[in-house]
DNA sequence: CATACATATATGCAATTGCATCCATTTTGA
DNA sequence: TCAAAATGGATGCAATTGCATATATGTATG
């Protein structure tokens, strides 16, 4: 599969990545990691505030239900998942058990290989998917689209994007 | 005490703030909200990752050290750490107990107002907090500043700054 | 001035996360 | 072909976080 290709080959990248010691940032290089840490947590917190006030559950169900409903037959691989929302393995595999256990998404076999599984969205992981997103979007909407016009945001989207390709 | 009336001030503005659920966000407010989220996360996780290599403590270790450091008498109350840090109340006590036990802080009586604690880094906390800089540094500055000039790390921090000011 | 309310900090307990490791299956390559 | 290495996923246990509440003290108000 391609993907064991891909994964060799990340983590051999990543490996000889080993900080140089000796290099301090610059004052607005320091200006920008705290302005992204701070912008980022406020936010975040406040949206994730708006979920708790309606009774939702946190982003990262979202996340998933997301990536499911999205996903061609509302089904992908837990590895697949972790990859798109940058959980951790083993936090994966507990969300999806407490998901499951709320009857959001189903575990199934994969017959293809028999380390791998199928976790596939319920009806009632969509609605709720959609219910959340009444929310979310609207939250989004309050606490960040209210601040900036559409084309400074896409500009600033794709700024932020460069930060992490390359 | 001023941080009396400015602490009654937030929370009446926070309270009166509920979602509008109706309104939904732009695509390129939705795409901002994801850059803003992943280029976060990633930079934070590998920066992270850079300090636990170098067998160092967490970054909010650091940014409580820094706060102390940087403040008169190297001291400060708890509620002003909290203030700059956006750590919540009952995590930043329990870190402050770990980083006492570190001997990094020592906490002390505040004489003028029997609630409260004067919170004072100690010689080995100052050392900690340069060292861990050595390293933190070098991490910002490989994986973020490294990737932009320094024009546009202040242009976008001041972008960044004014999402959530106003 | 007493009573109600606010503030500063701490803490018990449950939920979540991190870490290491385990297990079962592929895949690789001598 | 078969042992060694890699993958996909789960899990035991410790550390951290979140949430509610406790404690002590200060401030305001009738």
């Amino acid at each position: 599969m391609l993907a064991i290709t891909v994964k060799m080959h990340v983590i051999a990248s990543m490996l000889d990545s080993s900080p140089d010691q000796t290099r301090t940032p610059s004052a607005a290089t320091t200006r920008l990691w705290i302005a992204l840490m701070r912008t980022q947590r406020i936010l975040l917190a406040a949206i994730e505030q708006d979920l708790k006030a309606a009774d939702l559950p946190p982003l990262g169900w979202y996340d998933v239900l997301w990536e499911l409903v999205r996903a061609e037959k509302g089904r992908l691989r837990p590895f697949e998942i972790e990859a798109h929302t940058l959980l951790a393995q083993h936090n994966l595999s507990r969300l999806l058990d407490r998901m499951e256990e709320a009857g959001l998404v189903r575990r199934e076999v994969f017959p293809q290989d028999g380390r791998g599984r199928w976790v596939l969205v319920t009806e009632a992981g969509r609605a709720m998917q959609q219910r959340i997103w009444t929310v979310y979007g609207a939250s989004i909407e309050r606490h960040l689209g209210e601040k900036l016009a559409d084309a400074d945001a896409d500009q600033l989207a794709g700024q932020l994007a460069r930060l992490i390709r390359g």
